[in-house]
Parts: structure tokens; C-alpha cells; sequence
RNA sequence: CGGGGCGUGGCGCAGCUUGGUAGCGCGGGUGCUUUGGGAGCACUAGGUCGCAGGUUCGAAUCCUGUCGCCCCGACCA
């Protein structure tokens, strides 16, 4: 490609405002991207060059495995994620799905994901077991009305995602596909030459049993991990479950009240009382909205130098009912209060809160549901709210009995608990950026769109799904924010827009020119992916352009053109030396096959 | 949704406090010089100052409303 002529390469100089992260204003400042309005960007030739290169390395890893890809609509019909049960929380209140109602008034949501399009399509092209298992993907763009788009490409409203389902006639075969999968996509990112790791994850509103997440470690990441140093045990913070610390024996053995005026926050009564938070249990309240539109109060009770995950709580809550969990609210907005509840004493809240402070008149449901995680309910001996204004109160052998209280796993492991390997190794914390996550869903969608096949016994079952997505544009910026330096991007080779970028530094000199086009044709007729810069500007300005869009090698035509010798430059590990022209093309294929096998 | 910030030419910004009809750097165009790490000089094009009202002889500037964007949080997979 020549820059002049068909290659635009349209850099900035100075970097928008509107970027935070380094990855992003480096794809807005090398002219990759464009944004169209907040979550949405034009992708660029240069920035399109990289997206199919991560596409074909993800093409060529899932054929290898027998998937089959195909392209299906955006357009998703309501009635659809009405029979499983997802239009309602995906499209209400704070649902991530755009919607919008034909000219007869239907309606109509722009896909988020695929798993009722390809069931429903799965269920009337698959009858027998002879035909399983099968895997479906495609690679399109995804629609998603994030509360909060942010950090260009990373959090986008709409990016490019490599969508796979698929189908098996038992638990075992999707168990054995599944982890096929996982070495599928570990190939993947190892071949975008970047560094991952997987971790185990909450499976979220997709639903199913087992899920992991690759992630590439990043300061900019939007999650955590937690992982020990021997790669023992990693999990997302979200999912993760550790040992928490021992808690200190409460001395004071008998029952009493605790005057503690003012003193609402754990640190403040164990400031005034000379206490530990491992002492106390925290009682914290919310309200569970679901979408059978009942509301149900939720007391959960937990040690004080802990915090509660509120992802394992959904997940616990929506377990535990028919219906599907739309909204976990804390309990703190004042009118909810008035409205629902009385004598409520906030900040002195004890795990025997009784219910009749919740209002005959309230719509929600007349009992609390009372949940104790594993450390509350390994205390007997602590102090907790007295429910009564400016009291606590010293519980004395106290049981958080399986008849009154769900008794599980809600605490948020933090970085320094002990793993549950009992290996004594302790958890380490880093942030990470998610590109790919694998489920094992199950049957939960072949039930709901009532996907049935013959099984070798006769008998009509439904499929077991398994779905597997990567975000196409996420790992290119996933890549830059972990690849980069001062002057600009250094693409792993493998999803480099170029290969090599030519930059004469003065055309107007005949032997140069010469020269260059000789060189660029010689490429040219080897395949190779390579850019001519013959703009007619300043060998600088060539220069700084060729270092900010980060192709990794550099082919420098100048002044020894007249002894038919260029320079050639890694751009990562700033290497240049010179090099006869007859000898340019064998370099670089060796020098770009010892890149490229370094990382993959 | 709560908190903070910002909307002035393609990009980055100043001007606003104290109203007088818009400016700087980069970028664009033309010419000459220059030519290995974002060149110099000269000329030049380009903006109804987010939008709508209001105050005023006069509004980028003051007032009211509104829209949008960015950041932090809530939330979300």
C-alpha cells in the first residue's frame, strides 16, 4: 500500500482530550480509530487492517477445531428473548439492550449476543446425535448501551465480538468440547502475541455452570484478579473464594448492650469500644427487584473487616427463586425507607432484626431473607447493632441456624487471604482486561426455546450448549496497552496493520526513488504486508508517524542509496543497522519469522 | 442516577472575573528556501463561540433553560 495513493494515514499531533488511557490515545493519535459519539468509532483502514488480522488468526484456530462460521442478524425479535426470559432485564430499568418497535409497532432489540438466535436456529436444523456435537461462530459487530461507555474501544457501545455456541447430546461431550475450546483460545492469543491468563469467573446474566475468562494483565484493566504466585489458583475477584484471616476471640462473654452514640461505622465503634473488626458482624440490607415484579428484603450478615460480593449474592438470590433477579439494591435510599419500613435504627442493625419493621401496607414480601456468610456464621461470640438507636449489643453463643439464615459463600476474598487449596499460599492482585470468556451454558437455553434432538436411546433431549465469545476490537487495544513506548504503539508482528513500513527519506533524489521502488515491488511479489510512506514530507515526520503506528520493522532509504544500501530498524527493540539492498529481503523474512516464533 | 469538569476553525487551547463584535500554536492551501527525528519565511483559506430564550445600544463574556461530551462513583458482563 502507498500511503499517497490509497492508504491515508491521517495522524495527529496532538492527542484529543477526551482520551484517559494510553491505548486509546494512541488509536485516536495514530488516526486508527475515530469517535462517532461516546462508545461509538469509525474504524479506519489502518485500524480495519488490524481487526482482520485478529479475526483470521481466530478463523484458522476454530476451523482447525471443527467450527463452522456463519453471519446471523442483529435485528433479534422480541418474542425470542421473551421465551427465555431475558427481554425484561435486558431491556428494562437499566438493561444494556437497545430497542426500537417496527412500523407495526413490533419490537424489536439491537443483539448484545446470540445465544436465542443460534438456539432457535440450532432447533430446527438439529434432530439426531448423529449430527452432534456442532459449533457455530461468526465475527460482528455487538450492540450494548453501557451505563457507562469508557476508554475508547475498551468499554464501547458497539465492537467487534467473535460470538460461538455450541451444541452436544450430553453434559460430557460439551465438558470434553469445552476444554478444546479453552486451548483454542489460549492458541488464539498466544498467536495475537499477547500475554493472558485465564482465570475462573462468574458466569453472569449469560447464565450456566462452569465459565473462565482470559484476561490481559494491565494497569488499565477494569477487573481484578486474584491468583497466588505458583498459577495454583486464579479467579476473578468476582468469583474468587479464599480463607480469610482469623478472627480475634471476643473477651467479654456475657450478654449486654453497648452504648455507642454516633458510632455507625465498624472503625468507629472499634476506635470507641476497643474492639476488632474481626469482633463485629455487619449487618447490611437490600431490596431484590425480580421479573415477576415481586420485591423481596434481604439481611445479610457478615464479619466487619469483610465486604460483601454482591455479584455472589445475586447469584444466590436468583438461585433461590423462580423468577429472574433483575435489581439488588442496597437499602439506603431514605423514601424507600419511610415507605416500606419503620423503626428502622440504620447503623445499628443487628442479624435479629425482626420483620415487622417492614410496613403491612409495603408491597414487598413480609419476611426478611436472611443471609449470613461464612464468617459471620463461624462467630458465636461478637458484637452486632442492638436494633435500637445509639446501642450495640454483645451476642452471646449465638447461632445463625440453617432453619433462619441462607448460609453460604458472599464475601469478597481480597488480596493476602489464604487459598482454599490448603497449600498455605496466599492471594495476589492484579488488574486485568477480559478479551475472551467461555461457559458451559448448559441446557438453560434449549429448555426455555425448547431445543430438543433423538439421542441413540430413542428419546427426545435437549442439547447442551456451550458459548464462547472474544472481543475482537478490545484485544486490539488490549494489545497496544501492553505493547507501547514514548514514541508510540509496537504491535506484536502478528497483528500489526504492516509488517514493514518503507520510508524514503527524500524522493526527490532519482537514486532514492529508484531504489525504493525496487525494494517496495520486491515485497510487493513476496506477499508481504508492506507500506510505501512516499508522502512528500520531511524524512522526521516520516519517522515519528512510522514509530506512533508501531509497525515493527522499518526500512530507511537515505544518503547510501548510491551504494544500493538502506537501514533496517526493529521498532521494539530500537536495533538499526545497514544492510545491502540484495540482501534486504532475506533479512527481514528471518528477522520477521524469529518475531513472529518468539510469540507464537 | 449522584459528584466533578468541559463545549470557541480539523486538533490542542486562550479570551469570560471587569460586555465593545474573536485570537494563539499545530494542521490545510500557494510560493521560495530547506531536506535523516514532527523545518524557515511570506501570503492565504477556514469559526452564526453547543443550542434556545432573556438582560443590554451592544453578549463568546451576564442570567435562565436545554443538549452533548469527558472523568470519578453507583451500576453493569
Amino acid at each position: 500500500m502507498r500511503v499517497t495513493t490509497s492508504f491515508p494515514l491521517g495522524t495527529l499531533r496532538d492527542t484529543p482530550s477526551e482520551a484517559e488511557i494510553i491505548s486509546h490515545q494512541l488509536l485516536l493519535k495514530g488516526g486508527y480509530i475515530r469517535r462517532i459519539n461516546s462508545g461509538i468509532y469509525a474504524y479506519m483502514p489502518i485500524m480495519l487492517r488490524v481487526i482482520e488480522k485478529i479475526s483470521n488468526i481466530i478463523r484458522k484456530e476454530l476451523n482447525k477445531l471443527g467450527c463452522s462460521k456463519l453471519l446471523l442478524p442483529q435485528l433479534h425479535p422480541s418474542d425470542l428473548w421473551k421465551k427465555s426470559e431475558r427481554w425484561e432485564g435486558y431491556t428494562a430499568g437499566e438493561g444494556i439492550m437497545f430497542n426500537l418497535k417496527d412500523r407495526q409497532g413490533k419490537e424489536f432489540g439491537l443483539a448484545p449476543t446470540h445465544e436465542e438466535v443460534i438456539t432457535s436456529i440450532a432447533s430446527e436444523i438439529i434432530n439426531s446425535y448423529k449430527q452432534l456435537p456442532l459449533c457455530f461462530y461468526q465475527i460482528q459487530t455487538k450492540f450494548r448501551d453501557e451505563i457507562r461507555p469508557r476508554f475508547g474501544l475498551m468499554r464501547s457501545r458497539e465492537f467487534i465480538m467473535k460470538d460461538g455456541y455450541s451444541f452436544h447430546s450430553s453434559k460430557e461431550d460439551l465438558v470434553s468440547f469445552y476444554k478444546k475450546m479453552e486451548i483454542a483460545y489460549e492458541n488464539i492469543f498466544t498467536n495475537c502475541g499477547l500475554e493472558t491468563v485465564g482465570v475462573d469467573a462468574d458466569s453472569g446474566s449469560i447464565g450456566g455452570a462452569s465459565s473462565k475468562e482470559f484476561m490481559v494483565t494491565a494497569e488499565a484493566g477494569e477487573d481484578t484478579i486474584l491468583f497466588t504466585k505458583s498459577g495454583s489458583y486464579a479467579a476473578n475477584i468476582e468469583k474468587a473464594v479464599s480463607i480469610p484471616n482469623e478472627a480475634i476471640p471476643l473477651k467479654t462473654k456475657t450478654d449486654k448492650l453497648l452504648e455507642t452514640p454516633n458510632q455507625k461505622s465498624i472503625s468507629d465503634i472499634c476506635k470507641n469500644n476497643n474492639l476488632d473488626p474481626t469482633q463485629i458482624v455487619k449487618v447490611v440490607l437490600y431490596i431484590a427487584r425480580f421479573e415477576d415484579k415481586s420485591e423481596i428484603p434481604i439481611l445479610t450478615c457478615i464479619r466487619g473487616d469483610q465486604n460483601i460480593n454482591e455479584i455472589k449474592l445475586h447469584n444466590l438470590i436468583s438461585n433461590k427463586h423462580s423468577s429472574n433477579l433483575i435489581k439488588l439494591n442496597k437499602i439506603e435510599n431514605i423514601k424507600h425507607i419511610e415507605k416500606n419500613l419503620s423503626n428502622l435504627p440504620i447503623g445499628y442493625i443487628g442479624p435479629d432484626l425482626k420483620d415487622t419493621v417492614i410496613n403491612k401496607n409495603s408491597y414487598w414480601t413480609k419476611t426478611w431473607l436472611r443471609i449470613a456468610d461464612y464468617s459471620a456464621s463461624n462467630l458465636s461470640d461478637f458484637i452486632s447493632g442492638a436494633n435500637k438507636l445509639n446501642f450495640h449489643k454483645v451476642f452471646n453463643e449465638f447461632s445463625f441456624s440453617e432453619e433462619q439464615f441462607l448460609i453460604s459463600d458472599i464475601r469478597n476474598a481480597k488480596k493476602g487471604d489464604f487459598t482454599i487449596k490448603g497449600n498455605k499460599e496466599t492471594l495476589r492482585e492484579k488488574k486485568g482486561i477480559e478479551i475472551g470468556h467461555i461457559f458451559q451454558l448448559g441446557q438453560k437455553y434449549s429448555e426455555k426455546l425448547n431445543a430438543s434432538f433423538s439421542d441413540n436411546d430413542g428419546k427426545l433431549k435437549n442439547l447442551w450448549m456451550g458459548c464462547y465469545g472474544i472481543g475482537v476490537t478490545r484485544i486490539a487495544q488490549a494489545a497496544i496497552e501492553q505493547n507501547y513506548d514514548e514514541n508510540g504503539i509496537i504491535w506484536p508482528i502478528q497483528i500489526s496493520p504492516f509488517e514493514v513500513v518503507i520510508i524514503p527519506t527524500n524522493l526527490k533524489d532519482p537514486i532514492q526513488k529508484n531504489l525504493t521502488e525496487e525494494i517496495y515491488k520486491d515485497f510487493k511479489k513476496n506477499n508481504l504486508d508492506v507500506l510505501l510512506d512516499d508522502r512528500d514530507e520531511r524524512a522526521g515526520v516520516k519517522f515519528k508517524d512510522a514509530d506512533l503506528i508501531g509497525i515493527p520493522f522499518q526500512i530507511i532509504i537515505g544518503r547510501d542509496s548510491i551504494n544500493k544500501e538502506v537501514e533496517f530498524l526493529c521498532r521494539s527493540s530500537k536495533n538499526k543497522f545497514k544492510i545491502a539492498s540484495k540482501n534486504l529481503l532475506e533479512k527481514f523474512i528471518y528477522e520477521s519469522e524469529v518475531m513472529y516464533n518468539k510469540k507464537s
